[in-house]
DNA sequence: CGGAATCCGGATGGATACTG
DNA sequence: CAGTATCCATCCGGATTCCG
């Protein structure tokens, strides 16, 4: 029978494997890793998983002792995290990054993955997560080229504390609008492009406020795998 | 269409599940990593892979230029190596193994895990490695308890340098028997068990020669991914 | 013998629709 | 919003066969 269970070996990779080497795992765990707690935020965070799988995973993994699901405090619907065991596998996902990063730069950015929505999320939880976000409103628009136009622009909306992404204009002053192909957008936010180089070149355009254009560089952060120098 | 392919996302850790987040492909590259090199080794470090999966899985990996393979110098078959891609992911790997042995310890040595053959296998090839061979002929008899008695005896034969696993006695002079359930000696391998706190609640018995005795601890080396204190 | 192709049945995953 | 249910394409395990 083509029972597909475990390895049948004593090994720890083997192990490690089992739970791991299965389709949308390891990227269920990124996410909660990198702190979305809802159904609905993983969901917006792995764009192309099925709900009955992802479901399924976060079954799975709640039965392996590495999620963990409670009833949110607020209401309706549940909120998902990660046990110890959890956290402990974030040397796992960093060191596949560290891989990647250093062996497969080009292909992270070919046409079929490169995805405004799902960047613009990344970029606002890691924003958000950096403290920066004052008491001050503040809009930042992005503009981004090489996509089809109801995807081509977002703000980012500042305002006590939060971090939200919209659609449309928010109405709020819009102080910033960053303009850059989304390869561009992208290969900065990997760290495969330095931000300041985009600019010289004129690949990623800074329009605004003089104040506002020389805040962008200290509030814009790169993804946590970005590739340092 | 359940058409699968990639994940359609730019983060490195997507590209690098795309490789690894794949059944057998991590432990395929172990075996690579740890020094088989010929299709019939590969397939005794996986023995619950099937034939035709391994195939796969090797033509997979040498198109991501993980894994090289040239024909063999000596006569008929390939040789199959990795790149230095293929070697770089060794951070994963052991990162994997780490975080099992210290989150899943219990479950790597479950009665399904327990297999003689693949044990004999991997302490050969480390001893192997690890250089002790010398001119001298010797053989160490390994006596497991817990497995049926088709799979419970097997001699290891240093000879020439080199090290081979026999199922009968070789006839060389076996200076030492070991002897121990399958499970205490996966223990020991996995470095769940200190040798000698094996040996001095008598789970493993040494008999023999006082010298071959003494040489044992010597030269019998752990797992690379043994927990160590 | 080493390495792989073929076929089959059962398991897994993707798409979509549906439910409380 | 937070999942289920269902259907079908694909993947995997096991056995057999093939080729050089």
């Amino acid at each position: 029978m083509g029972t597909r269970q475990g390895y049948g070996q004593f090994c720890p990779i083997a192990r490690a494997a089992e739970i791991l080497a299965t389709r949308w795992t390891p990227l269920v765990v990124r996410e909660l890793y990198f702190g979305s707690t809802r159904y609905a935020d993983l969901r917006r965070g792995l764009p192309r998983i099925s709900s009955a799988l992802l479901s399924q995973r976060l079954k799975e993994l709640q039965h392996a002792g590495i999620v963990t699901c409670a009833p949110a405090a607020s209401g309706s619907g549940k909120v998902y995290g990660l046990t110890e065991a959890g956290l402990a596998l974030f040397p796992v996902l960093e060191s596949m990054g560290r891989w990647a990063q250093a062996h497969c730069r080009e292909d992270m950015t070919e046409d079929g993955n490169l995805d405004p929505d799902l960047l613009m999320w990344n970029i606002r939880r890691r924003v958000a997560g950096s403290g920066m976000a004052r008491d001050r409103c503040f809009a930042a628009a992005f503009h981004f080229l090489g996509v089809p136009s109801a995807k081509s622009r977002f703000w980012l909306l500042f305002r006590g504390g939060e971090v939200e992404i919209c659609l449309r204009d928010p109405g709020y002053a819009t102080g910033l609008t960053v303009t850059a192909h989304i390869r561009t957008m992208t290969q900065i936010w990997l760290g495969h492009l330095p931000l300041e180089t985009a600019i010289r070149r004129r690949d990623l355009i800074l329009e605004g406020e003089q104040p506002e254009i020389r805040d962008f560089s200290r509030w814009f952060v790169l993804s946590i795998l970005a590739v340092r120098d």
